[in-house]
DNA sequence: CCCCTGACTGTCG
DNA sequence: CCGACAGCCAGGG
C-alpha cells in the first residue's frame, strides 16, 4: 500500500463525526481537540458550525469551548446532560478536584 | 469567485 | 472576568 503521501483526508463532517463517535461517556473535549484529532487543526470554528448544522446527532454536550465555556444558548441542557455522565458543575463551572486557589 | 457569518482560539489591555 | 482584534476553516448568498 503505498499510498501514504496523499493526506487522503475525508470530508471535513466525516472526519468530525467520527472524532465525536469515538468519544466516550463522560468525556470531554474542546472544539480545537476535534478538529485536531479529525485531522483539521485550527478548524474549531467549522467543528462548531458543524454541531450546530447536525442539531444533535452527536454529543455536543461533550464538547466545550477551551474557555472551558459551554455551547451559548445551551448551557443549562448542556450541564445538566454532563451532570449526567458524572460531571459536576459549580456556579456554572466545571468543578475540577484542585486544590487552593480556587476561585471564586 | 468574492463577501459575510458562525456552538472557535489565543493575545492584548 | 470581559471586550476588542486577528487568524483559521467551512458553508451560503
Amino acid at each position: 500500500m503505498l499510498r501514504c503521501v496523499s493526506v487522503d483526508r475525508e470530508p471535513f463532517e466525516s472526519a468530525v463525526n467520527r472524532v465525536l463517535d469515538d468519544l466516550r461517556p463522560g468525556d470531554l473535549t474542546t472544539y480545537g481537540e476535534i478538529a485536531e484529532e479529525a485531522g483539521y487543526p485550527g478548524a474549531a470554528r467549522a467543528v462548531g458550525s458543524l454541531l450546530a448544522s447536525s442539531g444533535g446527532r452527536f454529543p455536543w454536550w461533550r464538547v466545550v469551548t477551551a474557555s472551558g465555556r459551554l455551547v451559548p444558548g445551551y448551557e443549562d441542557e448542556q450541564t445538566g446532560l454532563l451532570e449526567g455522565e458524572g460531571h459536576t458543575f459549580v456556579n456554572g463551572r466545571l468543578q475540577r478536584t484542585s486544590s487552593t486557589g480556587d476561585d471564586d
